[in-house]
DNA sequence: TTGAAAGCGCTAACAG
DNA sequence: CTGTTAGCGCTTTCAA
């Protein structure tokens, strides 16, 4: 049951270990066809597994990659997930996962921790980009922010001001006039943004300015934040959520309320995870290319010498029910 | 910039590599007072940082983990994937996640992958239990099935049998009589639990059996399974789903029915993941432990000769609006 | 208590 | 085209 080794195969195929390497990497070095075919069976017989630690200490490359976000359970970062650890594995690579759980200490320790077990790379949203980037810089490790980045590190973002003037642009087309926010946090880089083109909208129609609460991105703090909202007067005839848990709690809030979806009050919101599809009615979103996000993180990490990269990608209004747009 | 080593510490610190590693792994052998507080310094000064990969070669473990999930944006998954890093960073473990994509191929590749990055031990919820088992039987790598599991191996399971009894007979104790059910697909083990469970219950009270549609477990399976169930004369007062996913879908079918959730049609179902809780109404469940079963599965991957497991946890009704509890 | 040295399994020069 | 060999960075005997 011991491990069988590089050394076995050379032994049963009668050549030297050198060859065997050859073959399994396919170079650097020729191999004659023949010698070959002796060693693909000799791995065949001794059920040789080539040993990816070893080759990592030696080569350099361990074709792991690093993924650190602040809660795999939210929709939108599982979704983000399940799409890096896809695109990875188009090009080979395996995914480490881990969870900040929202704290810049753990988020450094987790880092740690990936470059103790020599990532390749690493794709993360950060609660604490600068610093982040600096002991990634230290060790020579690649790295793509998703979200909040430090400015001169490679990054990935969304048009979050654009999405947000879509979003609320397409809720006055409907000619709501008081059009409320649920908004991240103050200190979150894309919810601000996201306020700023809810803000923007409103303002560039000559509309007054609608109420506003900062709140979590979560359920509750949608939940809070559209009881806030609705117990406001004269009540809101639109809520523009700042990402699609709040809408989920606003969603409930409304129900307390006894307001109904979309005629009573009219809700947008920002991510387009599937909770957005799934919920009833189902919520009119400003729907983030997440495949594509993850396609080129991947991509920025794997390959050799890319330039740095400041994407910002076109995000989609995606229009479902909860709008108003299919009422009779 | 080039790697600190082991040799660069000793060189600072003017010992030996053997006292940098007895200081850095507290043992095997001590090291007096002063050379502990050199080197420690001198692990301080060069910003020394232990190379997991050299480790792992020469001593066998590389504290990592590997995670294989049907789709880890399935909201159940990514809870259970946040426990898992969870408990494993606890004993400090790292995990690698994959999905499998509900196909025995790709989760067989994968484990392959894992092997060959020679993980310590593999929480795997399988497609193909059997084959899984073999394959790491040989590579002698420790494995605990999460839900389907070959006989003889390590497995986690719920009760998922007495979890439909209970949501079924309270569905009874409200006073429905038709009570049907929204099934998982005919081959999956779990799912065949809960179909019998909400038999038993049915039968035992001496009720005329319900209707049952297969369906898989997703939102849409659980639109379609509730428009086919809905469209039955005479339509059922109750349903029980058999996944929270398709419980969303069945509340989705539900309304375009114009049916109100509890008051025309109660429903029930078995996960408890977060998306219960969010749904409007928020949905009556039962609550699989799903941080008991990734502290379970991590302790038995970790601790050193564990007996083959083979746990069947409790599970619980939560009761929440869905069923008509709260009507007035 | 400390040091020297033998590998862990593999890749890539460097020789033949 | 193939074989020999020197490491990759670290842990752990075995000596001192």
């Amino acid at each position: 049951m011991a491990r069988v080794t590089q050394a076995d195969v050379a032994r049963a195929a009668g050549t030297s270990m050198a060859v065997v390497s050859y073959v399994v990497n396919g170079g650097p070095r020729p191999v004659a066809a023949a010698t070959r075919q002796r060693v693909l069976a000799a791995i065949e017989q001794t059920g040789y597994r080539p040993d990816g630690v070893a080759r990592a200490l030696v080569g350099g490359s361990t074709m792991t990659l690093g993924l650190i976000v602040p809660d795999i359970a939210n929709e939108f970062f599982a979704e983000l997930a399940r799409a890096v650890e896809h695109a990875a594995r188009q090009v080979g690579r395996t995914v480490l996962l881990a969870n900040s759980e929202g704290d810049a200490e753990t988020e450094l320790a987790l880092l740690e921790t990936f470059l103790q077990r020599r990532i390749d790379g690493v794709v993360i949203i950060s609660q604490a980009p600068i610093t982040a980037a600096r002991l990634l810089e230290r060790a020579g490790t690649r790295r793509v922010f998703l979200g909040a980045a430090p400015p001169d590190d490679s990054s990935i973002g969304v048009d979050n001001f654009g999405g947000a003037v879509a979003a609320t642009m397409h809720l006055v087309g409907h000619g709501y006039e008081r059009i409320a926010m649920i908004g991240g946090p103050a200190d979150a880089e894309v919810a601000e943004a996201r306020r700023e083109g809810w803000q923007h909208a409103l303002t560039s129609l000559g509309a007054a300015d609608g109420a506003f609460v900062h709140q979590p991105f979560t359920v509750d703090g949608g939940y809070a934040g559209g009881l806030e909202l609705l117990g406001g007067r004269p009540r809101p005839q639109a809520v523009f959520a700042a990402s699609d848990r709040q809408a989920i709690g606003l969603l409930r809030a409304a129900a307390d309320e006894g307001l109904a979806i979309p005629d009573d009050l009219a809700i947008a919101t920002f991510d387009g995870s599937a909770l957005s599809a799934y919920a009833v009615p189902s919520l009119t979103t400003v729907q983030q290319p997440i495949a594509q996000m993850a396609e080129l993180a991947v991509r920025q990490l794997t390959t050799h010498d890319a330039p740095r990269l400041h994407a910002v990608l076109e995000v989609d209004l995606v229009i479902r029910r909860s709008c108003g747009c299919s009422r009779s």
